[in-house]
DNA sequence: CGATACTTTGACAACCGTCAACTTTGGTGG
DNA sequence: CCACCAAAGTTGACGGTTGTCAAAGTATCG
C-alpha cells in the first residue's frame, strides 16, 4: 500500500471485534487485510446494492450507516434492517449469488469491500474466519426470527421503545454513547421497519418525551431513563 | 452399516435436493453420508432441542414436522418457525455454540443427525457442501427478514392466507399435495407464529371457508381456490 | 369413558391506521 | 445569502380491525 494513500487496516480498525477479524491470529488478520479493498465513501442517499445485482463483494461498514430494504409488489419500499459500523452487509445474497435487497446510505459512510471468492478461499484455510462468518450469519438469522416475535407480540409503544433500546445497545457495543445518539433514518424508515404508520411513530416519540423517558430534538435522541425505556419495551 | 438395520442413505433420500446433498458429486455424497447418523424417531411432543444446550449436531428433517420456539421473559412460548422434511434445524446455534431456541416434534418425526465438527471438516474439503450450507443459511436469513415485513404490513386475514399459501408451496416443493394437507401444529401455534390471537385465527379460517377458498376439517385443509388464496394474501 | 386440551362463536372496547391540516427542515437556484 | 419549494415531521379526529373476556362445543388421550 502506498504512503500517499493511507488506509485503515483491519489491524487498526476499532470495529474488528464485531467484524470478520474477530478471534483471528495476527497472521490470519494480515491475510484477511490483504484481500479487503476500501470502497470509496458513500454520500447520503447513495445506493450501494440493488436487488438482482450479482454478488461480488460483501461490505463491512466502517463508519456511517445504511438501510436495507426490499421493494414489494406494490412498489413500496419495506425496510428490513439498519446497518451500523462493524456490520456486514450482503449475506442474503449468498443463496442465489444475486442480491435480494437494496442497501442505501443514510449518511456519509465508509465501507470495506470483501471479494466473495477470495473470502471463500481464505475461509477454507482459516478455521477462525470460517467460524466468525457462520457466527455473524447465525446471529443475523436469529435476530431476524426474534424480531418477528418482538414486533408481533407488542403494541406500538412497546415496539418503538424496543427499537430505541436496541439501537442504544448497539451503539454501546461500538463504544459510542448509549444514552445520546442521532437517528440517521427518517421517521418513515422507522415506521416501515416496525410495521407502524409515520404518525404513530411521531406520536409515540412525543409520548415517551412527555413521560421523561427520552428527549427528542429532531434527529437527536437522549435517553434519560433507560430503565423506564426497558420497561416501556415490555 | 449392518444389513439388520437398514437406513435410508442420502443417495436415496427424496429430500436430498432441498438438503445438504444438493449439487454434491457422488463421491462427496458418499462422504457426507458417512458422517450422518440416523436419529431415533421422535414421538409427537418430544423435545429435540432445548435453548442453552450445547450445539453438537444439526438435524435434517426426513419426515414429519417440528416447531421452533423461544420462551419469552414472561414464560410464554413464541413460535418462530415450522420445519418440514428437507429443512435443517439448528443454524441459530452456530453463533454461540449453544442452542438459542427450542425444537419440538409436532408428530412422529424422522431425523438425520449431522455432527457439527465433522460437517465443518468436510465443508473445508467440499466447496459444493460449503456453498449449500451458506445457501441454506442465507435463505433462512432472508426468509426471516421478509417475514417481518410480510406480517407487519398485512391484516390478519392476509397473514393467514399468506401462511396457508406458503405452506402449500413448501409442500409442493417436497413433492406433496399443494392443495390438501394436514396442519400438524395447533391453532395456538399458528396464532403465535403470525402474531394473532387464537380466536382470530379460528374466525378467519371459518371466513376463508365461507368464501369457498378453503375447506377445513379439523387439522385437514383443502385449498379449493388457490388464486383466491393468493389474492387474499395481498 | 371421563378429563383435559383444543377449537369455535359472540360481544365489546381499545388501539392504531387513515385522512387532513399545519409546521418545520433542508436543499436548490437565483 | 436569501427565497422558495419539496420533503419530513407533528398533531387532531374518526372508524375499522383485532385483542380480550366469556361460554359452549368438540377432539384427544389416558
Amino acid at each position: 500500500m502506498s504512503e500517499k494513500n493511507p488506509h485503515i487496516h483491519c489491524q487498526d480498525c476499532s470495529m474488528s471485534e464485531l467484524c470478520l477479524p474477530h478471534h483471528l491470529d495476527p497472521q490470519g488478520l494480515e491475510r484477511l487485510d490483504t484481500i479487503i479493498q476500501r470502497h470509496k465513501p458513500l454520500h447520503k442517499r447513495d445506493v450501494l446494492i440493488r436487488a438482482g445485482a450479482p454478488l461480488k463483494w460483501l461490505y463491512a461498514v466502517r463508519s456511517g450507516s445504511l438501510k436495507s430494504y426490499i421493494i414489494d409488489e406494490h412498489g413500496r419500499e419495506q425496510i428490513i434492517d439498519f446497518h451500523l459500523p462493524g456490520d456486514l452487509v450482503g449475506f442474503d445474497a449468498l443463496s442465489t449469488g444475486q442480491h435480494r435487497s437494496f442497501a442505501q446510505s443514510l449518511e456519509t459512510t465508509m465501507l470495506c469491500e470483501i471479494p466473495i471468492d477470495s473470502l471463500d478461499d481464505l475461509a477454507v484455510q482459516l478455521p477462525a474466519l470460517r467460524r466468525q462468518m457462520l457466527r455473524l450469519m447465525s446471529d443475523e438469522l436469529f435476530n431476524g426470527k426474534q424480531l418477528v416475535n418482538t414486533l408481533n407480540n407488542r403494541t406500538a409503544p412497546q415496539r418503538l421503545a424496543f427499537f430505541l433500546y436496541s439501537l442504544s445497545q448497539r451503539f454501546a457495543a461500538r463504544g459510542l454513547s448509549a444514552s445520546s445518539f442521532r437517528l440517521t433514518m427518517t421517521r418513515a424508515d422507522i415506521a416501515s421497519y416496525l410495521g407502524l404508520s409515520v404518525e404513530t411513530v411521531s406520536r409515540i416519540l412525543s409520548s415517551l418525551q412527555d413521560q421523561s423517558i427520552i428527549r427528542v430534538e429532531q434527529k437527536l435522541v437522549h435517553i434519560d431513563n433507560i430503565t423506564g425505556l426497558m420497561e416501556a419495551a415490555g
